[in-house]
DNA sequence: CGTCTCGTTGAGAGTTTTCAATGTAAGTGG
DNA sequence: CCACTTACATTGAAAACTCTCAACGAGACG
């Protein structure tokens, strides 16, 4: 990220956000309310997600300690959210309040090209998972999944969550692993 | 898209696009070479895709009037490119060039907001089509296709590109489509 | 020790692809 | 304008992939 901010702009910056902690399983942006803020990860991990008519949940977003996190259509047209935010481990995140950023960007314009290259790069990395998600199937987008995501982020969640993320049930990739394994 | 730019302010801003005529079939941006701009579509229609190690095309985007299209991570990263983007009717493009933009960028900085919005909307959009990819069987994806896109591009386009913007064959979009039909 | 959640396994069903054949529409050169 | 070619769309049968449902096993936690 080719921004740089002085440790006096720094100062000014940090004054716009508000610390929180998080406990497991503590929800952070419930689906159906709204949504005034940005959260970015300083330790821990999350995830968003949303959840279909049948019950299933579709894994968008997970954010390790240095992501940022939010339900952005929820946040950018004020609407109730449709995914739900929510802690998979103890974390610290600070939050940033659109009305926050919005005096941030006047005080410190820097941080307005900050949060373009930002978006710019988490739009590439959701247009490859559109690509992905056409073009290979549901062993290669494992695969991909394993070697994209840190070990430690692998083993810090259920399985379940990785079938969520890549689109296929607990119960295939199960036996997607199984398979893999023999092989 | 809410940033108010005066008309001095846009007689600034058009110096740093250049205009480009386009007929159907033509080439903007050819995979595997370097992108070093993003274009605004005037008129016409050009779509955005990859191709598979099996040869299979997939749409990323359609871009018709309006629209702005370019190969986000391959100029981001100055990479070569991995999509293609090609005009599937007769177009006029402005084309702003990445060193042009920044240039835009200091003589209008309202204009770093303008693409900031632009950006975070591309990025629910493509977050949306994650969602879907995973949650809607493939007959749902057509209808929301159908019912997002206005009938002037389903028109305007082959069939089996809209099976390429969906994921699924041409085959099996022309069995659902006869499906659809009987109901 | 129960209870709960998660992961595994198997059989059967549903969805989507593949391949091959055929039909249809649109552009091209004569 | 016609004949030719090419690209696109449709259809069917078989195969491949993925899901559903139900049962069971293992570990975590109170």
């Amino acid at each position: 990220m080719k921004v740089d901010i002085s440790d006096e702009e720094m100062q000014k910056v940090i004054t716009f956000f508000t610390a929180k902690s998080l406990q497991k399983k503590d929800i952070l942006y419930r689906e159906g309310s709204y949504v005034d803020s940005m959260a970015f990860v300083c330790s821990g991990c999350l995830r968003a997600y949303s959840v279909d008519e049948n019950g299933f949940e579709h894994i968008v977003q997970f954010a390790p300690e240095g992501w940022w996190i939010t339900d952005m259509l929820a946040l950018l047209q004020q609407q109730k959210s449709t995914l739900q935010v929510e802690a998979i481990a103890d974390s610290e995140v600070l939050l940033l309040k659109r009305s926050e950023q919005e005096k941030m960007f006047e005080a410190v314009p820097k941080m307005e090209r900050y949060f373009r290259i930002l978006t710019e790069n988490a739009l590439c990395a959701t247009r490859q998972r559109v690509i992905d998600s056409m073009s290979l199937s549901a062993k290669e987008r494992y695969l991909n999944f394993c070697s994209t995501y840190p070990d430690s982020l692998l083993n810090a969640i259920p399985q379940k969550y990785v079938a969520a993320y890549i689109g296929v049930t607990p119960e295939f990739l199960s036996k997607m692993r199984s398979q893999l394994y023999r092989e």
